[in-house]
DNA sequence: TGACATACCTTGCCACGCGAGGTATTATAC
DNA sequence: GTATAATACCTCGCGTGGCAAGGTATGTCA
């Protein structure tokens, strides 16, 4: 199952912003993880991610920081700020109104 | 509660289609209808329908006849087509997986 | 007459997913 | 030694679609 890209829009921030919530992470890092905790159902590329976090930065919901692995590669790692916790409260929030709308909507058959 | 408008895309046109699945309506009854349903959390504008509505028409996913009511006012009803049932079944059945998806990545704090 | 609701429509801006392409380093396989 | 893949970062450009804003025409009501 691959989801149109339409879908993502809207709920891509929020979920970096959870991800990056529980632990720093670095871009590579989330993309493996979002793909793999879905089971490919979502299959992120670095098109996708990399706008997205500076997007977060440029808005100071997250900040980074440039670390060395044990291998050698330098990683950048994101951690969320406090701006951006409560940016992800409010959009968990509006993510609960908004699913359980469009499943009233679309999941009622033959309703009167 | 107001939607940002990056949610709404991949679900206007389903939500649409499941509208006229159940009964012809015409573009203005739908705009009414959406928001209704919703007690406003939707606040579809003319903008964000009629081009949806033909993007549905052109796919043939819908199709469309001008009827008078008894007003006198000119109506266009939209009907679901065969095709536009399948493609609305589809539309569903990824909406389930996907919205599923997105509150376990979204909902879950602090595991492991 | 003027304002509002109904009913249709289009144009243009902007945001963003993502395919495609680029760089550099390390690991693996031959 | 060298080719290939994996890791790790990045940007550019295309296409899509929401929606604000604007337009037209008719019916209703004060």
């Amino acid at each position: 199952m691959k989801f149109s890209s339409d879908l993502i829009r809207g709920v891509a921030e929020p979920i970096v912003l959870r991800l990056v919530a529980e632990r720093p992470m670095y871009g590579y890092e989330i993309i493996k993880d979002v793909n793999q905790r879905t089971n490919q159902a979502f299959e992120w590329k670095e098109g996708t991610l990399y706008p997205c976090l500076h997007r977060l930065e440029a808005a100071k919901l997250v900040d980074s920081e440039w670390r060395e692995a044990t291998s050698g590669k330098q990683r950048k790692y994101y951690r969320i700020t406090r701006k951006g916790r409560a940016f992800l409260r409010d959009k968990v929030s509006e993510w609960t109104s908004f699913s359980a709308a469009v499943s009233a909507l679309l999941l009622c058959s033959h309703e009167a």
